[in-house]
This record gives C-alpha cells, structure tokens and sequence, in this order.
DNA sequence: TAGAAACCTTCAAGCCACTTCAAGGTCAAG
DNA sequence: CTTGACCTTGAAGTGGCTTGAAGGTTTCTA
C-alpha cells in the first residue's frame, strides 16, 4: 500500500502531491517552470507546498496528456473560464482540433501496418531465403520523391 | 517541373542528391553527422559529392523513416549482410518489434479517439450549455492514480 | 547528540529526429 | 566585378519530459 496521508494543515509536499497525481517530482517542477500550474512557494524552508486544488489541476493535466494533448492545448483548457459561453466554444474546438489530429494519425498508422505486415509477409521465415531486405531496397528505388504519404512521426 | 540533373562525372552535389532522395540537404548532414551515411569529402572546394548508391541508401533510409522506424533500427538494417542467414533473422525481428509496437500504438490511439469522440458527444453545441469542462474535471477526479491505460505519447 | 535515511532544492544535460539560424566560403553567369 | 545560387560549419531551438550532480532540511533512531 502506497501511503497517503491526508492534507495536514500546510498541504502536500511534492512528493504526496505526486503520488496522489500520478505526476512525478521533477515533472511538477517541469509543470510550474511551464507555468502550467502556480508556483508555491513557502515562508519556513524552500519546500513546495500544494493543496488539493493543486493535486486536482495536476490530475486534470495529467487527463489531457493520457489525451495525448499537446501542452498547448492543456494550457488553452485549463485558461478557460467555465462561465463563458465564448470559452466552452474554446474548448470545444480545441478537442475537435485534437480529436482530427488524433484520426489522422490514426489513419496513417494503419496504413504502416498495412504496409509492414504486408512486407512481413515476404519472408515467413521457414525456407532458406528471406527478401525482405531486397524487398525494401525495391521499395526505396520504386517510391517516389515526391509521392504524397511518406513523412515520418508527425508528432502523435 | 524539378531540374533533376544527371549524374555528372563527380557526382550530385548536396541538393541535388536532396532532390533526388526527397531528404532536406540539412537532414542529409544530420544523416552524415548520426553515421548513417558515409561522410563523403572532396578533394577541390568542400563541397560533399554523391554517387546514385548514396542516394540510394537516403531513399533507403527515408522509407524505413516513413515507416516510423528509429534511426536505430535503420542503422541495424542498414548494417546488414545480406548474404548471411542469420542478419536475414536479424531483420525480421527488427521488422516484427516495429510492427508490434506500431499495433500497440495502433490500439492505444484507438482508445484515444474513442474516448475523446465520447467527450465531445457530451456537447453537441446547439445549446447553450456545454459540459465539456466540468466532464473533464470530473474524469480527472475519477481516474485512478495507478490506473493502467494512462500514459502520454509512448513515441510513435 | 550524532548520524543516517528520506525527504526536499536548483541547475544542467540528455533524449529523439530533426529544423532553423547566423555567418561566411565558392562558383557560374551577366 | 557583382549578383545570386549554391555550398560550408556550428549552435540553438523544438517538445515533454527524465536523469544526474551537488547540496539543504527534517525526522527517526542508536
């Protein structure tokens, strides 16, 4: 059992706050320097000190980036005022964004899966000879320059 | 139309061996740089020279790329001996781990895009009231510390 | 009361695969 | 002899962290 000791009168220090986040040490400092989250500071020692406020915004940015959001985009939410009608427009086009981000990358790796279980499948690896290293060099020689869907990891 | 000029007696100079591979002449350096590629001097001026093999082995490397492998499995395909057997094994396990981890991708995005497709099903946009915010805010607090499926951008 | 363990601090560098920038060298055409 | 299109190197920036060094603070135990 991980220990969680409940808020004492000053807060959490970082290291509860991470355990109760699921965000790391150095990531909340990281987090802070973003300025993705306020920076708390103390009288008595130099010792970070944070709320359960705190502990939720850091489970809230956590949510975004298991979202596979960009930081960017975590800042643009979590600026949001709720009680805007103009912000939740925000929102919702930041998760569309994200959302059409997310199908397009979807759809280019099943086209790699394609591409690599159909390369695969030369070689299947019971006889003598595989071509798949002459498979691939073919392909380099085929494949056009300029031929629309190479690039590689587009982030996502 | 793209001048693609023939090979010349030397050999293609950095933009247009660029040109011809479709790797940017800064990336063609970096390539050189990571020893991927041979470093090609001259003797004249500085300039680099390329022969078709060399452009060869860019577009090589820019299809593995364009399969989302890692300059590391490149340099693994790349280093090998195609007459041996066992380097023909080599190959396919290279080709089998990308691909598992390319499903494993595969399947995390798929999560992903169901999740956030659900998200923003929450709010259609004709109301006037959206729950986007509050929905998000409510997951965070829901969402286990340690709850398996969370986990941002594994690379790829 | 000393000292060791278990926290915390800052700053710096490393990771990956590039891209971009600055400052300058080389070469052919007009 | 200048213009412009090439080429060179080196350094820094990108994103979202992680890891490491070097040290301060606090608490527990012998």
């Amino acid at each position: 059992m991980a220990t969680l000791k409940p808020q004492s009168v000053q807060g959490y220090q970082i290291g509860q706050a991470a355990k109760r986040s699921g965000v790391s040490t150095a990531n909340i400092r990281f987090y802070e320097k973003q300025a993705l989250i306020p920076a708390r500071g103390t009288g008595d020692n130099s010792y970070r000190i944070y709320s359960d406020e705190d502990v939720h915004q850091l489970r809230f940015i956590r949510l975004l980036r298991s979202l596979d959001m960009s930081l960017a985009e975590v800042r643009t939410l979590l600026d949001l005022d709720l009680r805007k009608k103009s912000h939740c427009q925000t929102a919702r086009n930041t998760l569309d964004d994200h959302l059409s981000h997310v199908r397009t990358r979807l759809t280019e790796l099943r086209g790699l899966e394609k591409d690599l279980s159909a390369l695969r499948a030369q070689c299947d690896g019971q006889g003598d000879q595989c071509h798949l290293i002459e498979a691939l060099h073919a392909r380099a020689n085929s494949d056009p320059v300029l031929g629309g869907k190479s690039k590689a990891r587009t982030h996502l």
